[in-house]
DNA sequence: CTCTTGATGTGAGATTTTGCACAATGGCCG
DNA sequence: CGGCCATTGTGCAAAATCTCACATCAAGAG
């Protein structure tokens, strides 16, 4: 039978498509990846890969192995929970992955509170736009904008919250709302409900800056460049930021709080959860 | 994530019960094996075997990351007929397995007419009264006296063939049937039909030979020594025994080809498969 | 067209892993 | 009770593997 190592730089080499890629995900060099395939190869007897300089494409046989091969990967990351969930006690790290300003607006602030509740527990955590998968561990928990849809996936929510525009109180002064200027996202959130929602409210006024970065936004509307569509958590409190209302139907999104079945009943995890629960209580 | 080829010694160790015979199908030493779980325990941080000195027993822990690691044996096994399957054309090494007569007696003597028609299939011929597991690829295609039942296997019915009591014929000659001895299988095929069927002969007469191979009870019948029952496919042909008939309803045995599924398309497979079929035609 | 960038290929040295040989353990059988 | 035997444990030399460094290559930007 191939060494199962060989297997494992193979799949991971088919889901990335690249060398160096994988070898990053794997944790070792390039060279590790090429020779591990070419081993398979040997050993399969089979051509699996066309390696092109500017990527490694797989042949029909490597689509018809990854293909096979990656409910292996399946088994090991089904392991790999086992062996957390197998683990006594309510020490461990968890790692936590959420929307960027979430993680550092909501949830950082509150981290004290849970340290001092479970001092075992070390947290990782994780602001990222994309969704880190929860079936290949690349993070234990996660909290999401969107109800999840991957299986095998314990789901909850755990509230909502507005969003609302802000500007400089001195702009907003200074400003009639039909000269307002915008702050909105680039192209990569068009579809985000609170930028259809603020595309509506903007009409045929003039965008001043788009990003995809929220804490940008923020700070432009601070600094009186216009007005941003911001979730009320952020502009609420800021005593550089003013709301102003609309009459427009205002807009709130869900937050989902998402888990592996194999992980809802491990001592720590459930502690983050309900840790987390609270968070957006408040 | 744990290392793929510890997981993959450790599942073997958890299905053959020791290092030595894990090391053995492995083909590594048992050392390579004891090293590497502990490389598994140390990545996961759970104790998962207990080291006695003349078994290794795994740990509650240990039953339970093996179960679900065994999955991934699954799919390694699959990934192996995948990639034999994907192998063009009708060249190729081909695993039979087989009862141990019948590989010799039925199988081996046809074996050139295969080898004539198809030059480029190597056989691998192994008699054995274990049954062979396909799903482990232990061989690529079984023949069997039962109904396989394994899941994922393509099952064909070939025929069958009668048993019919044999002796020398000097030793029919000269011994009424009241007065016969009989040679018999010993307790390990106690539960086989035709040694039922044999000890319904035999009532209360006497049984000089017990034996577990069926090439020994030929040799002892041959010798004078008793009467048997052999398949007839033995004994019709041979000048040195000759059938004694009985009353009772004679008895037959089935024979069944089993193969994967993922390997029934696969031509050295296939050609195998029809020359077996033609072999038990005649 | 050239430069930049991110990819793959290749060789040498360092590290890790492996196999071997032998010692130790403990159940089984007479 | 004592020898037997298959199994596990350990240290060292050998072999395989990995990392690192550098060369090469192709696509896209300026």
């Amino acid at each position: 039978m191939a060494d199962w190592e060989d297997l494992h730089h193979f799949v991971t080499l088919a889901r990335e498509g690249t060398l160096s890629a994988a070898a990053r995900t794997l944790g070792v060099d390039h060279a590790t990846v090429a020779r591990r395939v070419a081993a398979l190869e040997t050993s399969t007897g089979l051509k699996l890969v066309d390696r092109r300089s500017r990527a490694t494409l797989l042949t029909d046989d490597g689509k018809r192995i990854a293909a096979v091969a990656s409910p292996m990967e399946e088994a090991a990351f089904a392991v790999g929970r086992a062996a957390q969930a197998a683990k006594p006690g309510v020490d461990g790290e968890v790692t936590i992955s959420a929307p960027p300003n979430f993680a550092s607006s909501v949830i950082a602030p509150q981290l004290g509170r849970l340290r001092s509740q479970h001092p075992g527990i070390r947290i990782k955590l994780i602001g990222e736009k994309r969704r880190a998968s929860l079936g290949r561990r690349e993070a234990d928990v996660a909290l999401r904008l969107m109800r999840p849809v991957e299986a095998g996936l314990f789901v909850r929510k755990l509230g909502s919250f507005g969003f609302s525009l802000y500007g400089a109180p001195v702009y907003l002064e200074k400003t009639p709302p039909h000269a307002f200027a915008f702050i909105g996202y680039d192209a990569s959130m068009a579809a985000s409900p609170q930028e259809v929602w603020l595309r509506a409210i903007i009409g045929k006024r003039e965008v001043v800056l788009r990003t995809n970065d929220l804490e940008t936004q923020v700070a432009a509307a601070r600094a009186g460049l216009g007005i941003a569509a911001l979730p009320c958590y952020l502009g609420d409190g800021d005593p550089r930021l003013q709301r102003h209302e609309v009459a427009q139907k205002p807009i709130s999104r869900d937050v989902w709080l998402a888990v592996h079945r194999d992980l809802r009943q491990v001592p720590p995890v459930r502690a983050v959860m309900e840790f987390l629960v609270s968070c957006l209580k408040s």
